[in-house]
DNA sequence: CAGACTATTGCTATTATTTGCGGTAACGGT
DNA sequence: ACCGTTACCGCAAATAATAGCAATAGTCTG
């Protein structure tokens, strides 16, 4: 059943942004695939979608780009460094761990970030992004794994 | 005046790696070059130097790559998503400020990333890395004309 | 100091992403 | 329904960074 929210269409429009055939399927494809996902993996998935609409990958980039910078999506690199996104208007807020061991990346919310977001505002006026904000560092496996390495060294 | 840390050298040594001429190059061009700097600026300034060694681009790459694992240097992605690197042994830690509006870059130090470092090491038993952390967002300035903006709209 | 072991280098190819450009098609007004 | 403006698209070329491979050169041992 193709039936569209009329109100995204509607902050697309507010944006002065028009909704193509492109930026439609590309939301549609956010919109089913599962958690984060690359331009490659949205792009396949709307080529070989039923009405295959051929499109350019920088097609694809440029539309991220554009849904981020309206807040329809958010946008992080994963532990690769490559660039994935994910439907914004789901749930609740929540941060990124990026573990630079392994790579696996695990959502959560977390109190304190309030606190340094104040403290960066008040001490330098500076907005924190926290709906990009992601983290890096090292699991709880990684960290154990490494100080082993050390000791058998 | 040519004189080395000597315990740069064993740092190098203690972990296996080894202190070859081209990795002298560029943590000399670190060291010189003031703040961040990327692997096109390291790149240069090795090559233009008197004794001008030609080394590939590649291996400034994974030189910074590999100083940066060993602690030696610190890198992180400049607003533009350009890798940056400084060097890490200088002074008080800091951790900087990215504006995504014009892109200006901050160093500051953040007292409450402690107690968010503390809250994700014994919720989710997750290491931050505080030396790689960039914190992305709007500065004053630009969050002033963002609000501008959207009253003119 | 010679010899072996292997980290490292330069080269080239590849990946991820961005940009410039001429043509196309949304959208708002008539 | 038709028109004009201009955001957007596809293509092809540019950039930043990474990976594979054979040749080279640090480092450690005897």
């Amino acid at each position: 059943m193709p039936h569209d929210q009329p109100n995204i269409a509607e902050t697309i429009r507010a944006s002065g942004r028009r909704l193509t055939v492109q930026r439609a399927k590309i939301l549609d494809a956010l919109h089913r695939l599962p958690g984060h996902s690359t331009a490659e993996q949205i792009h396949a998935l709307v080529c070989q979608d039923e009405q295959h609409v051929e499109m350019a990958l920088s097609t694809v980039y440029r539309n991220l780009d554009a849904l981020t910078e309206m807040g329809l999506i958010t946008a992080f690199a994963d532990a690769g460094g490559v660039m994935t996104h994910e439907w914004s208007a789901s749930e609740a807020p929540h941060h990124h761990l990026l573990c630079e061991g392994c790579g696996h990346t695990q959502e959560v919310e977390l109190k304190s970030i309030s606190t340094l977001s104040d403290e960066v505002q008040q001490e330098h006026g500076f907005a924190i992004d926290l709906r990009h904000m992601a983290i890096r560092g090292q699991c709880a496996d990684c960290q154990r794994s490494a100080s082993k390495d050390e000791a058998t060294r």
